[in-house]
DNA sequence: CTAGAATGTTGGCGGTGGTCACATTAGTCA
DNA sequence: TGACTAATGTGACCACCGCCAACATTCTAG
């Protein structure tokens, strides 16, 4: 049964999958993320996919990577170099926005206890943390960068958590970016003073 | 095959299933709690539980339900009647130290996008605004309630999830608590200015 | 040109969520 | 007390999933 000349390798089915998956994830949740629907997706028979990805974790993880560097560019379009505290609101906003409107791979990036230790994972995080890290230690030379950063993650994250759970209304994109920005001014006016 | 006299009814199967979906995801986390363990555990065939639990996700927003209560049981004890900012920061840790004894509870309880308008979830969520809104109302009689307890719980939310993810070093119980203490002391000490 | 490494396919195993018809029991009402 | 009905538990079944192994095809290095 000659399919044709050459569609029997596919050629880059690495790539395929982790597009696939993504797709998967914003149309359907994360319950729809499967191996086999990845590789229907693609148009492969079901097993293929794991010729590229270990099991279903390492697939997870890979998109979950692709996640954080897509969250740093959002973030870094925000504003490409904070230094006050309105610019850091900015960021935040941005960052709370961004688990609003990929809520799937949000959740997959940071609700899901799989794979923490996966390589790709911790490099990204650990981007991220420095990230962070950098831009409070700009703008708050005074201050420990490390409690300070701290709190500046874990109030935006709550906050998108939060949002994205619905214990706060999310329905309007103004009120969410206003209500991120009153609970950054406060913080960072704080540390301001101390 | 007369099974002995009466143990073809359970007597309070909906109960014991609860009590095992919890033991399953303490023991062995979420993946673990699926119906047919469940059943299993509660020595019943796997369709029995059906019956008092539409689906999967109804018994998970069950579970969810009583971590709200046993939470807030937990943020009580850590202190009764809080009014000045040092109350509010050992309540907090009372908050990041459940999610990290109880990470599968507390991630089933937030951390998943199932059923959340399910009866049960919104009550027990609205009882949690409404005490961390009155608490952090009585602390605080001229500030904004609504904004204040917004980045109240944003700031412990987030930095329950960030130790949870392994974002933060969480080895250490007392370090733990320092972090939060000292970022919780940091927002509110800026809202008493303001 | 050929041997072996990559890659994709088929088939199968055990587990899961969910539904159905059926069996058993408990509660109610005459 | 006895019978009828509703509640509850059972077993068989379906589709889907993750994962594995044997096999087929294609690519590539020598």
């Amino acid at each position: 049964m000659p399919t044709s000349s050459s569609s029997y390798h596919h050629g880059d089915l690495r790539a395929a999958c982790l597009r696939a998956a993504r797709e998967l994830l914003e149309e359907d949740g994360a319950s729809a993320l499967s191996l086999r629907a990845v590789a229907r997706r693609a148009g492969v028979a079901h097993s293929a996919p794991y010729r590229h990805y270990a099991d279903r974790d390492a697939l997870v993880s890979a998109v979950a990577a692709v996640g954080y560097r897509e969250l740093a560019e959002r973030l870094a379009t925000a504003h490409p170099s904070p230094s006050i505290p309105d610019d850091l609101a900015a960021i935040a906003v941005a960052y709370v926005q961004f688990a609003l409107q990929r809520p799937a791979l949000f959740r997959v990036m940071f609700g899901e206890p799989c794979d923490r230790d996966s390589p790709e994972r911790v490099a990204a995080t650990a981007a991220i943390t420095q990230y962070v890290q950098a831009i409070v230690g700009r703008s708050f030379p005074g201050s420990d960068p490390e409690a300070m950063s701290t709190a500046v993650w874990a109030l935006v994250h709550g906050l998108a958590f939060l949002h994205l759970d619905g214990k706060f209304d999310a329905a309007n994109p103004t009120v969410v970016a206003d209500r991120v920005r009153s609970a950054v001014r406060a913080l960072l006016t704080a540390s301001n003073l101390t």
